[in-house]
DNA sequence: TTGTAGGCGTTATCAG
DNA sequence: CTGATAACGCCTACAA
């Protein structure tokens, strides 16, 4: 075994001072109201010569709170997620709270998991992005009142707080862009193959709306939620019917790049032979020949709008039923399209 | 304050059944061997009918380990940091332990707290990646025996293992690759600012002894470590020089696509005005016009090694005497060079 | 095969 | 202003 040094408690620390452990904690927790500027020095010297640091684990017990949070990534390989990330940190650490990352790799299975050990571990919320299908999980915590925010998905009547961003207007505005460059035939890829879940529908919804309203045809093969590795075959479909799109939306950035792939490959040209918008604004969009117009995602505000309402949940202040916070996606115009 | 339904313990399990909480406690840990097939079947029952999750803060106070470690990461934003991430969570989970992911942000202070935060709540180790250039934080901890490893960095007289990238080969593959192509006049280019740390010595290390062997000349205005926004700066010093570099070795994902940016602005074109290779295998590198070649880190050996490395001193495992473990860089051929 | 008792390190209550 | 004492939920001898 490791040769651990001695863990130093509460109590040697009292015992040096020759206090008691009580008068410690109060100084611990900064309620030096009713100490004497004494011992509230000596315990200070103490605490820095033993080199005490008061075991959390103890305080959570007994507190029943363990200042600490958990975000569910479905998956950590998106840069939307580490981003979303950076920001709860940001918001957390400055209240105080911590964050337990913990990535599904998109496996329900892994997602349970996690769920189960966050709770084990005493965590005070959850924050999720989007994962797998099996909502029902979720159902538990939700009927607990467990503290818990959704980013990027809604369960319905299920009364949790969702961040989302506004996804018919994100399809819509690809869609306006391409019709205003004069694109008639227009698909829409994207990795998602969660049927029934909120973005999705909501995507195909914006983005069947906005074909009709500028008059464009809906063509159901020109849609589609694929895993990852059938993106290229789907392309091939695509591209090699009788009347091939002339544009296509990626649905997120892993989608885009690989989008990008089949066009290198088939020595197309962007966006002469076939136009491109993404949605999440990829770091190497702007140095992209041609730079690829995206459309972004509000991520660090997204971020901070779900780590403020899990800590309202938590700390019980008063919040608005609304359920839903919508985030505006931007257009970002540059030159794919 | 939220309704929190009333947590249930082992006790309420125990009395449930009809038996005491150390009968439940057996089970709980799998101790069946002299349970009785009744009782054990009834605790499961009631385990499932009270929704019983045991605490396991209570647990690791008792038990002194707390299944978790803390992995502390510089900087989120890079790829190199995610994908590490990734692995090691991969590792730790299939050993039953959990990881708190830390975002340093490139920041000491951040950093420290993180380190505090972390041995507060018990975890059993530390993996750090290579953070600002205060490595004497963790002296202490290394006093002490805590478990802890690092990637990218070394400390010496430190006693502590490190997972590295060769990164002396590292360059060293990059100038040969741009010799071979003839390039004469090199330049480097990366973010780190650590002038006193291991990768940023053995790279230039490495960089200067490749141009010797190749005859090539050392110039000190090609070789930079300068934060992120003054990239172009220096580019723009550079390639204004009387006689400017003909090639870029860039230091990470972050300096490539800064240096891509400056390129596109002054309408270079790669590889004739300006060859490039970038160390990191970014995931546009082959959807990029042109292809860019870059030298690949084996991040998820990396971070896996880390893991085990870690997990075996955690658990007290013979382990060799070896402080620094070495993976080699890989050159991927593209056409940017 | 199961129960009892004590303790892990902390905080809360209430008395002094 | 400070100190005893009893929890928090679990685990581990040891006793029965």
């Amino acid at each position: 075994m490791t040769n651990k040094v001695k863990t130093i408690t509460i109590g040697d620390v009292a015992k040096k001072v020759g206090v008691s452990k009580s008068t410690v904690s109060q100084y611990i927790n900064h309620r030096y109201e009713y100490m004497g500027e004494q011992t509230k020095l000596r315990i200070e010297e103490a605490i820095k010569e033993l080199g005490y640091q008061p075991n959390i684990l103890a305080r959570s017990l007994k507190q029943k709170t363990s200042k600490t949070i958990g975000v569910i990534l479905a998956n950590i390989a998106h840069d939307f997620s580490t981003q979303v990330v950076r920001s709860i940190e940001e918001y957390c650490n400055s209240s105080n709270y911590n964050i337990i990352v913990c990535n599904a790799e998109d496996d329900p299975i892994k997602e349970r998991n996690h769920i189960d050990m966050l709770r084990a571990k005493q965590i005070d919320g959850i924050i999720t992005l989007p994962t797998s299908t099996n909502v029902d999980i979720y159902k538990d915590l939700a009927s607990e009142k467990f503290p818990m925010v959704f980013i990027d998905r809604e369960v319905p009547n299920l009364n949790i707080r969702s961040v989302m961003l506004d996804n018919k207007l994100a399809t819509q505005l690809a869609v306006n862009e391409f019709h205003e460059h004069g694109y008639k035939r227009i698909g829409f890829l994207t990795t998602s193959i969660k049927k029934q879940v909120t973005p999705r529908i909501e995507r195909l919804e914006g983005f069947a709306e906005a074909l009709k309203i500028k008059g464009l045809e809906i063509n159901d093969n020109f849609i589609k939620g694929v895993p990852l590795e059938e993106i290229p075959n789907e392309l091939n479909q695509m591209m090699n019917s009788e009347f091939p799109p002339e544009a296509i939306l990626a649905g997120n950035d892993l989608t885009l790049i690989a989008t990008l792939k089949y066009i290198k490959e088939h020595k197309l040209s962007i966006p002469d032979d076939i136009a491109l918008i993404g949605i999440d604004d990829v770091p190497f969009a702007p140095v992209y020949y041609p730079e690829l117009t995206t459309i972004s995602q509000p991520t660090s505000d997204m971020g901070k709008k779900a780590a403020e309402l899990l800590m309202k949940q938590i700390t019980g202040e008063e919040q608005s039923n609304k359920l839903r916070y919508n985030f505006k996606p931007n257009l970002i115009r540059r030159s794919s399209c």
